[in-house]
RNA sequence: GGGCGAUUAGCUCAGUUGGUUCAGAGCACUUGGUUUACACCCAAGGGGUCACAGGUUCGACUCCUGUAUCGCCCA
């Protein structure tokens, strides 16, 4: 954009830019000699829009993975999304109800062209709206888990995980969502605190006028129990034993059970049991071998089984039939109950346990590497306490329900032999007729005599291999690219998908690579809005992410993101973050207009103060980039974000930039010029990462440049020795200025007034080498060295060093005797303190000898301020 | 109910093995400013018993114990 605005103008370059490197593959990686660095995006669901969580990890990622580059080493970044079985099924299925048609109609593979349109259609919107961020990734490498590659290697996996034994295949309760009408796994169940009631119901005992009362909080289920529990201990009921009960309204007959599972302290001591929708319950079912009576249909409507209440829905069901055991005379009270319901995460309703025929992978012996190389930190979490999560976790880990009753994902590749339950598993249909064939000995078999599981796999059964499977390395382990680019080094990602993802993934890498799959875990928080609420598309307290980009920049946005999130810390959004990033984004290139419009000159000698100046920002440049490297070391990105802002604004901008500046219309010599690009193209790099659009902008308007080149291929500035002394030393001179710039306030003297400095330098803490500096920017005439304390001057003191400013009869004598004493009394109390620590024995005894002296400097450092403040208190009363 | 983590300025957060100014940063706030790059700016300033109570120590924001509040995960 055009350097003659004040005002820098995002839009304007943004896609430009994005264009630019697009066209020259700056984002293009592959395999070479170079070191590599790889960073597998986590791929959002193929169904999703972009959302203010992913605008904080992908900078991010994109942030790391800039950094890399310019360190010269070959960064990969890998986009991808994931085909979301259960969001994109049910997409689908709402728009073909749309259309009046329902997916058993159609049938299977009509239904999956279906998907694959909607998907071809909607998916990668995501992808797109990433590159308004400036996400730097590889986009000829964009992976879909439902690619043929991804597909077969889930395929395999699961085949070879059957044949290890890792799989197996039961009836186990599980929880059931009947709105998506599939299981889902533990992970996927969210349990929330809800306000219901707890019903008692009295069960008649059989052959007696008496009555059992229960206690529960779904009554609806009373149709399915084929059982009533109580303590063997529990003497209101020992004279049960033997007895059965009859179940209201179904006038089931069913025993009464006594087993020491029971709470005698909660509701009556009575249990029903209802083995087909409870697991515990399911449990004594099999322990007593009880009926089981599945009363549900799987979209939550009762079955016909049980021969009442047909067809209706579960929750519909539960006010009839409180009715009907009111009529019937069963129910005998109603209490207030706060218990915990289980919603599916994906549809939002609550899942019913259920008994069900699903597979399941064995767990407990997968997670061993995956414990220990977290342990010995051979993969890193950052922040680290997301260990004990993780090995809380994997320590207690249970079997995993790896089928989903679906369509959308990756059938499950067991072949069922005819008119049995009995089945084959293998890779292709073919293989399967083959051990189908042996395992009969029918060698007629034909292969439509094979019936193929209609289930799908979880698709954190295709994400756990995205590491591996983004390089084709299940199928062809020995390939180029795995071997380069794998394992990767850092994982960016949600700490809420620690159990879904994170965890199985490094189960995956050790299991099919027998290796890490990232060196570095780096957790993001969550995006929450001032309330502390999260950010969610249903409570509508989210922006719209683009809208953002649009008004603030996506470099505005960027920096708003990073400026306050620290690893693991939750993101409290506020519109003041993006418009901070917009604010530096215009000081960046504010300084830009103002280099650009100084003309160099090759005769103009270069003046004293700017040699001084170049040279402290050398150093000071050096011992940030010191500080940057420990902060990225540890992803402290937020900090080196504010590292690179400070250091940027005040050192560069406030300092540097005003000390070199030359007079109104004057030419600057060519090689503080010179000098000065120089160090602007560096500041521009450490910059890049975060802010990746304007830092390019600049940086190709900076200095002559050839096509293509580009500051995202630049060299990053490497971390030098740096002299901490002259550091120091341009402190003080920082400081004696601001306490010029300061009196010159207090008394309204005019920049161009100038004054005389005196300082009156006892310890040679005076920095008479950066006296033209102090010159040039306190608007000093002479500067004198003084034995003598002048009066009628405005003073202070920096490093038991004075100085004065004579003002003549500027100086208000009471308000320098008020600020002096001030002073005075404030070091009197720091030297008493002092003398505190220094007087009690057992101090002085047993610290360190070192701290001591430090003790003892600061006492005579008092002390000679002290005197120093009175004397001057003395010559100004008189 | 079990586990983990947090509690530092109005807000969001730093504070690496207990020891010089470690009590900090950014924002917000107040005041001042037509310094010819930037008011999307510059300068200065106010503001905290480091949740509370004990303990260890010569010395505790830092280590230990307990309490309170909040958050997350799991049952």
């Amino acid at each position: 954009m055009d350097k003659t605005s004040a005002q820098y103008n995002a839009s304007l370059t943004e896609d430009k830019l994005y264009k630019y490197w697009l066209d020259n593959k700056l984002f293009k990686s592959t395999p070479d000699n170079r070191e590599p660095f790889t960073i597998v995006i986590p791929p959002p669901n193929v169904t999703g829009v972009l959302h203010m969580g992913h605008i904080m990890n992908n900078t991010i990622q994109d942030i790391l993975i800039r950094r890399a580059r310019m360190q010269g080493k070959n960064a990969c970044w890998v986009p991808g999304t994931d085909h979301a079985s259960i969001a994109t099924e049910a997409k689908v299925v709402n728009k073909l109800a749309e259309e009046g048609i329902k997916k058993q109609d159609i049938g299977r593979e009509e239904f999956l062209k279906h998907a694959w349109d909607w998907t071809h259609k909607h998916g990668g919107i995501i992808l797109e709206q990433l590159k308004k961020l400036g996400a730097s990734c590889d986009w000829d490498r964009t992976k879909f888990t439902l690619d043929d590659n991804l597909y077969k290697s889930v395929i395999k996996v699961f085949t070879d995980l059957y044949n290890e034994g890792y799989i197996y295949r039961g009836i186990r309760m599980i929880n059931w969502d009947p709105k998506a009408k599939t299981a889902v796994s533990d992970e996927e169940v969210e349990y929330k605190d809800e306000k219901s009631k707890l019903y008692y119901v009295k069960y008649k005992i059989v052959d007696t006028d008496e009555y059992i009362t229960i206690a529960t909080t779904r009554p609806e289920t009373i149709i399915g129990d084929t059982a009533v529990c109580v303590h063997p201990e529990d003497p209101r009921y020992k004279h049960l034993k033997g007895k059965k009960a009859i179940i209201p309204l179904v006038n089931r007959t069913v025993p009464i059970i006594f087993d020491d599972y029971i709470d005698i302290e909660f509701g009556t001591g009575a249990l029903k049991v209802t083995p087909a929708h409870d697991e515990n319950d399911y449990m004594l079912g099999q322990k007593y071998n009880l009926e089981i009576i599945d009363i549900f249909n799987d979209d939550g409507t009762i079955s016909k089984e049980v021969g009442i209440y047909e067809g209706i829905d579960r929750f519909e069901l539960r006010k009839s039939i409180i009715k009907d055991l009111e009529k019937s005379g069963n129910l005998v009270k109603i209490e207030d109950y706060v218990n915990r319901v289980g919603y599916s995460q994906r549809t939002n309703v609550p899942v019913e346990p259920k008994l069900s025929m699903q597979w399941f992978l064995k767990m407990k012996e997968l997670v061993k590497p995956a414990i220990e190389n977290v342990k010995n930190n051979t993969i890193r979490f950052s922040p680290e306490r997301f260990k004990n999560t993780y090995f809380h976790w994997m320590e207690n880990v249970r079997d995993w329900n790896i089928s989903r009753q679906l369509w959308w994902g990756q059938r499950i590749p067991a072949y069922y032999l005819p008119g049995s339950n009995d089945f084959v598993v293998a890779e292709t249909p073919e293989k399967a007729l083959e051990l189908a064939k042996e395992k009969t000995k029918n060698k007629n078999l034909k292969q439509e005599d094979l019936k193929q599981d209609e289930d799908v796999l979880d698709t954190w059964f295709s994400s756990w291999l995205w590491p591996i499977s983004v390089f084709n390395g299940i199928l062809e382990p020995d390939n180029p690219e795995i071997n380069y680019y794998y394992p990767t080094n850092v994982l960016a990602t949600g700490h809420d998908i620690i159990f879904f993802w994170v965890a199985r993934m490094i189960i995956a890498g050790y299991k099919f690579r027998n290796q890490y799959p990232f060196k570095d875990v780096y957790f993001t928080g969550m995006v929450r809005d001032e309330k502390r609420r999260k950010m969610s598309k249903s409570l509508g307290n989210s922006p719209d992410p683009l809208d953002l980009i649009k008004k603030y920049g996506a470099d505005g946005v960027r920096f708003g993101m990073m400026l306050c999130s620290p690893a693991g810390g939750d993101l409290l959004y506020n519109d003041s973050l993006p418009e901070q990033g917009r604010n530096f984004a215009n000081k960046i290139w504010n300084a830009f207009r103002l280099v650009k419009s100084w003309q160099p000159d090759e005769n103009t000698k270069q003046p004293e103060h700017s040699e001084l100046a170049l040279k402290w920002f050398e150093n000071k440049f050096n011992e940030q980039i010191n500080e940057l490297d420990k902060l990225y070391d540890n992803f402290k990105l937020s900090e080196a974000l504010m590292t690179v802002y400070r250091l940027f604004k005040d050192e560069f901008s406030g300092w540097l930039l005003e000390i070199v500046k030359p007079d109104y219309q004057k030419p600057i010599d060519a090689k503080t010029y010179k000098n000065i690009t120089d160090i602007f193209d560096n500041m521009l790099r450490i910059l890049h990462p975060f802010m990746p659009f304007i830092t390019e902008e600049i940086w190709l308007q900076l200095k002559e440049r050839k096509q293509g080149d580009s500051i995202m291929i630049s060299k990053m500035p490497e971390a030098k020795d740096f002299d901490a002394g002259l550091l120091a030393d341009f402190e003080i001179s920082k400081e004696i200025i601001s306490q010029i710039r300061n009196i010159r306030k207090e008394k309204n003297i005019p920049f161009k007034t100038g004054l005389q400095l005196l300082y009156k330098d006892e310890n040679n803490s005076y920095v008479k080498n950066y006296e033209s500096i102090i010159i040039k920017l306190a608007g000093i005439d002479t500067v004198s060295e003084t034995k003598e304390k002048p009066g009628g001057a405005s003073s202070f003191v920096i490093k038991k060093t004075e100085y004065f400013i004579p003002l003549g009869n500027l100086i208000n004598k009471e308000e320098e005797l008020k600020k002096l004493k001030d002073e005075l009394k404030y070091t009197e109390g720091f030297l008493n303190s002092v003398m505190k620590k220094l007087g009690n024995e057992r101090f002085v005894n047993n610290a360190p000898a070192q701290v001591v002296e430090k003790e003892k400097a600061k006492q005579a450092d008092a002390e000679a301020k002290i005197k120093a403040l009175k004397e001057q208190i003395k010559n100004m009363s008189r």
